[in-house]
DNA sequence: CTGAAAGCGCTTACAG
DNA sequence: CTGAAAGCGCTTACAG
């Protein structure tokens, strides 16, 4: 004999009893409730959870699927401080999270699809979104709420966040071409990722307002990686008319950059100004100090955790959210001294 | 109605041989199983998976726990390349895996506990193994398999693949001794994770038989991240004797290191030979190129699905393993023409 | 080859 | 406040 069974009979009470008391159902003795208490930390009892689950028709945990594909998966910490902040959230209510990597030989869509057909999960947060999605389709079909990390142009009514690369976009051309910048180059990702979609509209868009005429040569997809990065520098400054700034989409690129810079005689900063989406610990200690939009991974998780528990129609009411589909601000530290190349302001200032 | 019933009711067939046709029974009508595979897959129907946990006992998962916490997770893509060699192994069987990241706010112990206790999976994995870890016991105590990704010092007759630190460290040392190198540092991780205790073993032990006297000043406990690295070669070239080359384990430290020697006037490979425990991809754009141990994470993958599949019963036949207890080697690419550096190399000569 | 039935470990109306 | 019973969705001996 085992489980609760065992528990029950230990103490020579029903199983229903002892259910009722874990579950700190309000209708049970309060000496009851002790010994049952006491006896499962004992024991180390705690209930099987298939057989939770099955009754209850719940599994009490939130998937997080992410890809192992180094192209697609922004391959690095990005996604450990997101856990983290979506768990702060999940363990509120007893809930866990379970992330489910789809190897790279499989299809993310039929991976997807076993894990949301057996309902191992309450509810899904699908990440690496990419610009035509059927996973998004999948989810709908099968009525398991969802939150997408990233928008894609399938559908409509459904949850997401994306980090607001409009925002960061627009808000890093505005500040260098108020800088005195003109030729302004952007990296994009090689893949159908939606976010570089939307990079490279905000980039034209931000351009045209200021009238800075558009260069197909100034934007160059490149590898995810600091390797990209050097290779950006590379055929960068190797153009006849170089760029003075750039913007990484991706900040790791900056490793590369900045060495390819040194290497070829230039100074970061001085000869290229340079802008990287996001501020974190891996780049702080490049000198001169990188301009970087300022991005908490635990709070995005925690906004992801809120917004996935909103869709789900036992929070609901927890999380008034309604269908969340928001952008995630980030935030470019103001007053940088160091922004705006001193030699290039002066060339604009001469022009 | 729903579930096996609804696809049985519609074939008007019992579910019993549903279920039988669906599982590839050998005594199941060739007609009959085609028919519930089409409708089966019209349907889309996909055994809920709480019902058959409960009924055969096991999860068909693996659950591989991380922790969240950047001073103990190596916060990088480490993982992502062994999860997708784990599931190529896995998948082999019909065994998903699961990753299990335990949130920085919450003691790991009691989060594998739960998982363990609840029966959510069929065998884990356990990472970030500390030099005592109680995990050990519970996963014994609680008759689950696992396997251990690290060692501990903590009970003996378990199952662990670590990488072979001690195989790293000594060829290292053996390597610049016999380049020249009498002064070598070698960075050591803050925390209490088992790696550090062995590599300041395997250092001692191949200076002694070296006749190389051990200089405290020349081991670092320094944080684990790119930061680390630029402490690293900041705190070793202010020195009044400072070292000839470095070991670091922590590759990724060499890019700050190398920046900090820039910024010294130093250069990295003439001024310290640099050995890195990893070949990654991250650091392969440094130059000087830097000198690392090579090592395949999708192998390691394999490695450690393989081993963990030895573990359990079910599958003990087809890997007969018996308890792994392995170190996974690296290999450190022969000949490479900038690992003495030249000036020392001149210096050791004349001495 | 197929069906009817038992039962995996729980939770939860329902009686009392 | 507690117990007895039903049933969640499956798989698998057991009959036939």
């Amino acid at each position: 004999m085992k489980g609760i069974r065992r528990l029950a009979d230990h103490l020579d009470i029903s199983i229903g009893t002892v259910s009722r008391a874990l579950n700190g159902r309000p209708d049970v003795n309060a000496e009851t409730r002790k010994r049952v208490l006491e006896a499962a930390a004992k024991f180390g009892y705690v209930p099987n959870q298939s057989g939770r689950s099955l009754r209850q028709g719940t599994t009490n945990a939130v998937g997080f699927m992410i890809e192992l594909n180094p192209e697609t998966a922004s391959n690095d910490p990005f996604f450990l401080g997101v856990f983290d902040g979506v768990q702060s959230v999940l363990q509120r209510h007893g809930l866990d999270l379970i992330i489910l990597p789809c190897p790279t030989s499989e299809d993310p869509l039929p991976y997807l699809q076993r894990f949301v057909m057996r309902r191992s999960v309450d509810a899904m947060i699908i990440s690496a979104t990419q610009r035509i999605d059927p996973r998004i389709e999948v989810l709908q079909k099968a009525g398991l709420p969802f939150l997408t990390l990233g928008r894609s142009s399938s559908g409509k009514g459904y949850a997401w966040i994306d980090l607001d690369f409009e925002g960061v976009v627009t808000e890093a051309i505005d500040r260098l071409v108020a800088d005195g910048h003109r030729r302004i180059a952007m990296t994009l990702p090689r893949n159908e990722i939606n976010l570089g979609y939307v990079c490279h509209a905000a980039y034209r868009a931000a351009l045209k307002r200021h009238r800075v005429p558009y260069d197909g040569d100034l934007v160059l997809r490149a590898g995810w990686s600091e390797q990209g990065g050097y290779e950006v520098a590379d055929r960068l400054m190797r153009l006849a008319e170089p760029p003075t700034a750039v913007l990484l989409v991706y900040e790791m690129m900056a490793i590369g950059l900045y060495q390819r810079l040194h290497e070829l005689g230039l100074t970061p900063g001085r000869d290229l100004a340079v802008v990287a989406f996001q501020d974190r610990a891996n780049i702080r200690m490049l000198s001169p100090p990188i301009t970087a939009f300022h991005l908490s991974l635990h709070d995005l998780g925690v906004g992801v955790g809120e917004a996935v528990l909103a869709q789900m129609p036992a929070y609901a009411e927890t999380y008034p959210l309604g269908l969340v589909q928001k952008r995630w601000p980030l935030t470019l530290p103001a007053g940088d001294a160091d922004f705006a190349a001193p030699a290039r302001k002066g060339r604009a200032a001469a022009e």
